[in-house]
RNA sequence: GCUCCCGUGGCGGAAUUGGUAUACGCGUAGCGUUUAGAACGCUAUCCCCAAAAGGGUUGCAGGUUCAAAUCCUGCCGGGAGCACCA
């Protein structure tokens, strides 16, 4: 048994009285960024998830500085949100208190881990030495004029009584409290994330990130090409815009649709003979919720604009117009044409207010050719089976069945188009657009589905805004000199619908910076992603008074070389801070414009039973009690070996203790050479047997744990770079278990092992580095640490078998495995292959047509093969 | 509805540039060690058919190939994100 308390602890203190971890400005070596997404340090503590990701990028960084790189490896607080100020009013404890009691736990649990931080780089999101710059990023942005204040309808909040941004509204509730999220028309700070919709999507072809983060990012923008058209209103000067991606069906347009909010109501309301009933189908639709509304997603509701037409440009006939909430104010212009026979919401509500329905498009019909090609042509044009979609469609949607009477929603051949019949829908969308054009009523147009990133929040505990308003002179941005803005500390925080900064006397009634006038400042705060949408500049230059971080110090340690965390924040985090980045490098202030080069996300760690860990349900597997009970190394090795890095795996007491097992193993084994490192030889070890085969005996067992050593040496670091730490742990106990069962381990290949060994189990490796007496130098001047060692090479021709296994198939089917030379080549192979007699059964007197030789050792990355490698031959008769 | 991902022993998983399916760990059983237990060590362990030789098996059904967990098509099941986006 060791005593891992006693020598983690030792550990910890050692390293970061040595400054081990410390990063090295402008050092020569080369830089490494490896950074982890900082935690929320909330009340809860730590949580079993959190370790996870920081093992691996602990894993790296170690290895990375092994392989002689300076590493910046820092961590930090997330200090501002909600959950402190709520925490606040029900407790009367202030945030600023609370916060950094937890702060103190989170950062004592994670030391308590020995995670190789540079400690000396920490940020808080929420010390005015931090905030200053969250605001001066505000100021940057708004002087470029990319932040403004707007009235719009925004996401309300009514339990945290604040506005959210569009992302943080899940399935139209708070993203924090679950409460139904209302709509609000407000004056509210935006960012003008939209202005780099484009930059956002084409950047991501060039960063190494999951694909299906990049998906979901490309998703979110949501970008899609296609025209804008102005349709005349009839007897009247006035026009209404519409946005589609599909001007080819424009002949098939019977109505409009505008958007209850549309402003073209109030335009007409002298015409519209309806007007009453229409303001009050606006009203209604505005008090919806966006769960009402999704609720009533297949009813639409709409009524006529009676007394007005619109003129449909392609044909000029007179169509009416219709007010819906299925259109919506946000997205395009807020009003579309209605092409019922291809699009199968105006397809639905055609049908409920008998408007008619007109096909313009027909399905490519495809004869005289195999399926394949059709299967090809699809992909390609888009084509899908016209008649099994209709099967699909009515059977689940429509009570009539005429095939005439559907809706086909792709593209295909024009018709009853005027001059534009028998056009495909890509080409004729390309024409048409210019016949419009040409009459001034169209544009290509691009458009998206991102908003502005709404930044206000009426809270107490983020940065505040740094704005003030002047009775004279309006909207006047604090000067830089005067940054930063203090959050008042004696103000009473409960939300009552308007910031608790209005409280605040003091804070609130001041002076014009510019006319010394009476004014106010700005009482919001800004959104918690925008403090975290920088942090990682902050890492590199921590302590700068005078900058954000110095042009010197950005230009060398950025961008980062490894972002690790949760794939919750693919959306939010990630796509502010790339925001970020750009605005900065548009400006000039950086040389780079994408923040995170390499990023990978872990899986979450669910409780014993398979569910998600909850207070309510009481499967809360704290770390504490682990590091405790099994000591970190064990922690650490079991969180890498529990499954793949990305995947989400339920924990298991069990397996912890496997691992702690084999840690118990290494120390065994390490303490048994201590002793007996002389005469090595006369311990001979037993041969080792082959499990699976009855084959002739191996070299000499010495020899082939140097093999197998060497092998793993090359996995291990092949590993850590894929992020496949599952794999890189089980390797290191196939070598283990090899040592065992050879009772002895020569000393300079143990050696070795510990230095694989050590990014996993730090502090075990070091203490049997030290115990081993592999020190060099006096105690007094400072042990030599393992992690001062050089990564080891491998040998690549040790790395390699003598002797091989030789898989024989006769069709496929495997029939005899013998042992044979590595190099052996295929006339050999075949002659061996040949003598078998069990290969002589299967052929009997078939003619062979022909051997398939196969080399496994052009394929040295396949893990079997890699400890097994081999040869095959394939006998075919 | 759209976009994407995933289905391998009793369990977590390994193998996916097509080439010995089930590495490693857990669990289980037997044996050894021990006063006892724990711990440790050894052996066995995919399932089914078969006396054996063999045959079968990676959600299901097909296809391509000398060879398929891996590639293609369809279906079934599970998960994630977006969601009336024109």
């Amino acid at each position: 048994m060791y005593n891992h308390k006693e020598i983690e602890q030792k550990w910890q203190k050692r390293w970061e009285a040595e400054g081990l971890n410390r990063a090295l400005d402008f050092d020569s070596k080369p830089k490494f960024y490896c950074l982890d997404m900082f935690p929320y340090p909330s009340g809860a503590g730590l949580h079993v998830g959190h370790p996870e990701g920081y093992t691996a990028t602990d894993i790296v960084s170690r290895y990375k500085r092994m392989n002689g790189y300076n590493v910046l490896h820092p961590m930090g607080w997330d200090a501002f949100g909600l959950p402190a100020e709520n925490y606040a009013i029900k407790t009367k404890v202030h945030p600023d208190k609370s916060t950094h009691e937890n702060i103190n736990r989170f950062r004592e649990q994670i030391q308590s881990l020995g995670l190789s931080y540079d400690w000396k780089r920490e940020v808080d999101t929420s010390s005015p030495e931090y905030y200053k710059w969250t605001q001066w990023f505000f100021l940057f942005l708004y002087k470029n004029g990319w932040a403004y204040r707007a009235k719009a309808p925004v996401n309300w909040c009514p339990s945290c009584q604040t506005v959210l941004a569009n992302e943080q509204v899940i399935d139209g509730a708070c993203d924090r409290c679950k409460t139904e999220v209302t709509q609000k028309e407000l004056k509210q700070w935006f960012f003008k994330i939209t202005d780099f919709a484009e930059e956002l999507i084409a950047g991501l072809d060039k960063i190494d990130w999951p694909e299906s983060t990049k998906i979901m990012q490309k998703n979110w923008i949501g970008k899609s090409e296609g025209a804008e058209i102005e349709f005349l209103i009839a007897n009247c000067e006035l026009r209404i815009k519409v946005f589609t991606t599909r001007p080819d069906t424009i002949f098939g347009a019977t109505y409009m649709v505008v958007a209850p909010e549309h402003e073209i109501i109030e335009k007409l309301k002298d015409k519209i003979e309806n007007y009453a009933e229409i303001e009050k189908y606006a009203l209604m639709s505005e008090r919806k919720t966006e769960r009402e509304r999704l609720a009533q997603e297949k009813e639409k509701t709409g009524l006529e604009l009676k007394g007005v037409k619109a003129i449909n440009p392609a044909n000029n006939k007179e169509i009416p117009i219709f007010v819906a909430d299925y259109v919506l104010k946000g997205y395009g212009t807020g009003a579309i044409m209605a092409v019922p026979k291809h699009d199968l919401r105006d397809y639905l509500f055609a049908q409920k207010y008998n408007l008619p329905i007109v096909e313009v498009i027909k399905p490519c019909e495809i004869r005289n050719v195999s399926p394949r090609l059709i299967r090809l042509g699809r992909k390609k044009l888009k084509i899908k089976n016209y008649h099994k979609d209709l099967a699909k469609r009515d059977n689940l949607k429509f009570k009539n069945n005429k095939e005439e009477e559907s809706v086909y929603e792709d593209e295909g051949v024009l018709v009853n188009s005027g001059e534009f019949n028998g056009l495909e829908s890509e080409v004729a969308r390309e024409k048409i657009t210019e016949w419009l054009a040409t009459k001034g009523l169209a544009k290509k147009k691009i458009n998206y589905k991102l908003r502005d990133w709404l930044i206000s929040r009426q809270r107490y505990w983020g940065a505040p805004i740094p704005i003030i308003y002047c009775e004279k002179c309006g909207e006047v941005p604090v000067p830089e000199e005067d940054l930063p803005v203090l959050l008042p500390r004696d103000v009473d925080f409960m939300p009552h619908g308007e910031s608790p900064l209005t409280r605040s006397k003091e804070f609130h009634k001041i002076k014009c910076p510019k006319c010394g006038g009476k004014a106010r400042r700005e009482s919001d705060t800004m959104d918690t992603f925008v403090c975290s949408s920088w942090y990682f500049f902050r890492y590199c230059d921590p302590k700068n008074a005078e900058e954000f971080a110095s042009k010197k110090l950005l230009k060398y340690w950025m961008p980062v070389d490894l972002y690790v965390g949760g794939a919750e924040h693919t959306v939010m985090h990630l796509l502010y801070s790339r925001f970020f980045t750009k605005a900065m490098h548009r400006n000039g202030l950086i040389n780079f414009d994408e923040p995170f080069l390499k990023l990978r996300h872990q899986g979450m760690i669910l409780a014993e039973d398979g569910r998600k860990m909850s207070k309510s349900l009481g499967n809360i597997i704290n770390p504490d009690e682990v590091v405790e009970k099994y000591g970190a190394d064990t922690m650490r090795m079991y969180e890498m070996f529990m499954g793949p890095f990305e995947d989400s795996i339920a924990w298991n007491t069990k397996g912890v203790i496997g691992v702690r097992r084999f840690l118990e193993k290494v120390w065994r084994l390490g303490l048994s050479l201590r002793g007996a490192t002389k005469g090595s030889d006369e311990a001979r070890p037993p041969r080792l047997k082959r499990k699976r085969l009855s084959g002739q005996a191996i070299s000499s067992p010495g020899k082939n744990l140097e093999n197998l050593l060497h092998k793993t040496i090359k996995k291990i670091g092949e590993d850590i770079e894929h992020f496949k730490f599952n794999t890189a742990v089980a390797s290191l106990m196939i070598l283990v278990n090899h040592m065992e069962k050879e009772k002895f381990a020569p000393q300079h290949l143990f050696e070795l092992f510990l230095k694989i060994l050590s990014p996993f189990a730090p502090h075990l490796a070091e203490e049997l580095w030290t115990q081993l007496g592999y020190k060099v130098g006096d105690a007094d001047e400072g042990s030599k640490s393992i992690f001062a060692e050089k990564w080891p090479e491998y040998d690549s021709r040790l790395a390699l078998e003598e002797e091989v296994d030789l898989v024989i198939q006769v069709n496929g089917k495997v029939r005899a495995v013998v042992q044979a030379k590595a190099d052996i080549s295929e006339s050999e192979a075949q002659k061996i292959a040949m003598e078998q007699e069990k290969i002589k059964k299967w052929i009997g007197d078939k003619k062979v047509r022909k051997f398939i030789f196969v080399h496994f050792l052009r394929q040295q990355s396949h893990y079997l093969r890699h400890l097994q490698p081999g040869r095959l031959l394939n006998i075919v008769v």
